[in-house]
DNA sequence: TATCTCCATGTTATAACATAACATGTTCCT
DNA sequence: AGGAACATGTTATGTTATAACATGGAGATA
């Protein structure tokens, strides 16, 4: 089962797709998992995840605090960084270090730390799996180096995007 | 030409090593290309580069600045991004995202986004050169994304390390 | 050698990102 | 009804980074 790079949610993302579908796929998904967990889906914490999960582009902590003002919600950080470590805990969410902002996950629910690819023109975020890339570099010589973490974020142009300037 | 994961710097920072002459090849790379690119290794330039290369861990800026204020240097916030800015653009020091901080490069004077080891104990940072990392990701499927520059950042335990936590 | 230009450094102020610590309110269990 | 656990609110502050402008100093050249 080879893949190239960006197979699944990526090429999803960075394509024209329904986007009304996905979107309430995705709520569905958080809405079940909280169930299961037996986790409270607040309204504070329901908003917060509609925003990132409006267009697939990352949000910083302060640009969600001023859309939370807009819809009467308390702004102050903590509030937001509050908010998204939960979504993150949960695996919900993921921090892109590169933008200092976060995004909506596009394979929710089980802990991971995936590598990303931010097209910098569309500034859309995709994912990639695990097994295209942290576990690539892991497994190279595992007794040089036992990774626990990593952090994979490619910046570059999304296939519409070359698309697009190739025009 | 094989290469296991941090066969050439990573093996050489993690382990013991001979540091002095370590430090002193650095010090003559940047003094070399500051004479053959007809750039000023000035004091305030060159102990920051000092800094850095001291003993392989990454430095925040803040602390460079602490650093700089007993040398009698000023310690504005922009002395210290102005001088490493200068280091990364002319390829001698790398940011690490995940640390908000900056270490001295293992192989310098070109241009390139390398992948780093960043050990959780000792806090030594090795550098992975991009053959191994980026380069790995972005053959993968070259149509997809155009991969410009890559953040990757890896966060474990290195050698030495491991070594001590099984005894 | 005067002065011009370029670049390094210094200064002031503020922006942007993030967390600690404590207060209040809500839910849900027994 | 009481209490434990958790969600949100509040205040204050810590940390990282940049914008904009001022000064100083080295080297080129007329």
């Amino acid at each position: 089962m080879k893949k190239t790079l960006g197979t699944q949610n990526s090429s999803k993302i960075f394509k024209k797709h329904n986007h009304n579908a996905c979107f309430k796929n995705a709520i569905k998904a958080v809405e079940k998992h909280c169930l299961e967990n037996k986790i409270q889906l607040t309204p504070l914490r329901r908003k917060v995840f509609e925003f990132l999960l409006k267009d697939h582009r990352p949000l910083g902590a302060y640009q969600i605090l001023d859309l939370l003002r807009k819809e009467g919600f308390s702004s102050t950080p903590p509030i937001a960084y509050r908010v998204l470590d939960f979504w993150i805990a949960e695996g919900f969410v993921h921090r892109i270090k590169k933008l200092n902002a976060f995004v909506a996950c596009a394979e929710p629910g089980t802990e991971h730390s995936p590598a990303f690819m931010i097209c910098r023109k569309c500034k859309k975020v995709a994912e990639l799996d695990e097994k295209e890339s942290k576990v690539n570099l892991e497994k190279t010589s595992p007794t040089e180096f036992i990774v626990e973490e990593a952090v994979i974020e490619l910046i570059g142009l999304c296939k519409s995007c070359i698309t697009l300037e190739a025009a």
